[in-house]
DNA sequence: CTTATTTACGAAACCGTTTTCGTATATAGA
DNA sequence: TCTATATACGAAAACGGTTTCGTAAATAAG
């Protein structure tokens, strides 16, 4: 069996509530009382059992990171900003997929009402207005903090980079690079960041009076690359290409290449992306990049004030704006060279 | 507060242990009381206390995955596969990150020896044999499986890929392509997956009676840089490298674009890479892709095996092969078309 | 009809900690 | 000198389950 403070009372002759006192460093305890303890708790490597305290003290230490799926090099890096944050406040995370199914993602928020966590932060899956479990987790006093994709119907904090405004000005990139027929690859659902994509998207074309294209895709990949295969080969084809995540520009770069379509020449793309190896793709691919690492610590962050300091989360906002790279794949035939 | 089955029994006029049992399908229960437990803590939406039962269980419901990093997209997929197979099971799954750092790896193990998790998956840190805290893990009954980086000082089981057998394969393909002065990227410490990538490189170029040359890069970014500028500038350049790990690949693939050293004409490459994406390189890298997704999942089920049924986990290894992708990164003049 | 066994439940101990409260001794204040 | 106030510690009650054991009633065995 592992020691215990009952162990080291009974060893040294003291009370379980004396040696508890002492471990915590209660000022109720002489200076040799609490030395002895230390020392002995040192020398037999006592480490307290986490559930007994969880238990009485009605805290965790852990935290929930709640994910549509992680092998996204976004959420990724999410995790890591979160984790290093996590750590040095003394806290564990626990990690969460929910592969993009709002019944799963459900079943595990539900679980969380019993103190398994004492925080969570999320990247809700999308869904059509179906939020209860994350009302419940409010009513359960359990703070949520919401990164990336946000769930605008429920008040808490929530940090985000600037999609509307990002995805105008890759909107506008486009236009200033000469293209004319500019599609917008979407994904369906309610989705705060993709609506605040198409928004600026629209936005910008609408600014500059050319056609909006909006052309929807799946979470399935082989039905996106029909979709986008067809698209691509149609005769009404786009010149200019706006991938709202990572998972539908991929496959515009696949389904190009096979048919001989030029990059930046016949179509010009940006991606919304967290890749660092973009500037290695063929030809290198101009990025939206999210400030993933920095938006996992943000709320990390906004997490532990709300769980040390009863700080109120409501209305709470933070936007870290994210970068246009703009690289080889949207360039003008005159400055192709590079 | 939360719902207890104190409550339960109380409302229920029963005592807690039936309330207790019924909830567990004991059969020390009648099946009217059950249905009345059961329905009545569904109304109450009634979520065991995971602290309390944890305690006198004994047991978690927990799990940890320690890695060196996450942003790495094999990890990335590790997880993936680790997470669906833990929650099947009703496991949760708690990450934590080393960051290539001994000191940390061993803080974060030393805490597992007293109940918080159940049972470990990691990938260890490149550290030059020390090992203490997972020998104590080993002490303290918490089953440890290693998968990708093992600890071959340690007795347990590991899920690991085949890195001679596909190292030897890489360095062949190269030798096959006309490649006749490989150098391999490889990294200092103990690393076994390391270690056996380096002897397959070694045999293959021992059995064709090819020069070895090793270079040894860092876990600093700039610093390789430099290293991997500095062989890829001077007079005796290799015309064929293999990179050991997918860090020290991409810089090889950035200098040469800076370089305007061709690929594949001038020099050859070969990355042990879990990159999904190589394909859209320029050029389009060759790789030997790790089936990650398959070993986080081959490596929880043994886990899971071991934390059911008290199963032994000396001894037993299981190799995942990894896959050989051949693409033009590695093509001779004569296939370069495609 | 008596005894053994099963069925269904309750009382209480227990897991390892934290926390409240009580108390004996020592010190300070009047 | 007699009462307040610290000081340092112990006893015991929690926290919310699980589990062992005991027992009354019902059933089966002889």
């Amino acid at each position: 069996m592992s020691v215990t403070i009952k162990k080291i009372a009974k060893d040294l002759n003291l009370a379980v509530s004396t040696v508890s006192k002492a471990l915590r460093d209660s000022h109720e305890i002489s200076a040799e009382t609490k030395a002895r303890v230390f020392e002995y708790a040192a020398k037999l490597d006592y480490i307290p059992n986490p559930y007994a305290s969880s238990l009485k003290k009605g805290r965790s230490g852990n935290i929930a990171v709640v994910l549509p799926e992680v092998a996204d090099s976004f959420f990724s890096a999410a995790i890591n900003g979160i984790e290093s944050i996590a750590h040095d406040k003394g806290y564990h995370t626990m990690v969460y997929l929910t592969h993009e199914d709002v019944q799963r993602e459900q079943s595990i928020v539900r679980e969380f009402r019993n103190g398994r966590v004492d925080g969570v932060l999320m990247s809700i899956v999308a869904n059509d207005e179906k939020y209860e479990h994350l009302t419940e987790l409010y009513a359960n006093k359990i703070p949520l903090v919401f990164f990336d994709r946000v769930c605008e119907s429920i008040e808490t904090a929530s940090v985000v980079t600037n999609d509307f405004d990002s995805a105008y000005a890759a909107a506008k990139h486009l236009i200033d690079q000469g293209s004319k027929r500019i599609a917008f690859l979407s994904m369906p659902g309610e989705l705060a960041i993709i609506k605040h994509r198409h928004q600026g998207y629209t936005q910008a074309l609408r600014d500059h009076a050319l056609p909006e294209r909006v052309v929807f895709c799946t979470d399935n990949e082989d039905e996106n690359n029909a979709i986008i295969e067809q698209l691509l080969t149609a005769s009404d084809r786009p010149d200019g290409i706006i991938g709202s995540i990572e998972k539908v520009t991929m496959p515009v770069y696949k389904i190009c290449h096979a048919h001989r379509i030029a990059i930046p020449y016949d179509i010009k793309i940006i991606g919304f992306s967290h890749l660092q190896i973009a500037s290695l793709l063929y030809p290198p691919l101009t990025t939206v990049t999210q400030p993933a690492f920095e938006m996992g610590k943000a709320a990390a962050t906004i997490l532990f004030k709300a769980l040390e300091k009863k700080y109120n989360l409501k209305n709470e906002r933070i936007v870290i704006p994210s970068v246009l790279n703009v690289r080889a794949s949207t360039h003008t035939m005159s400055i192709e060279n590079k």
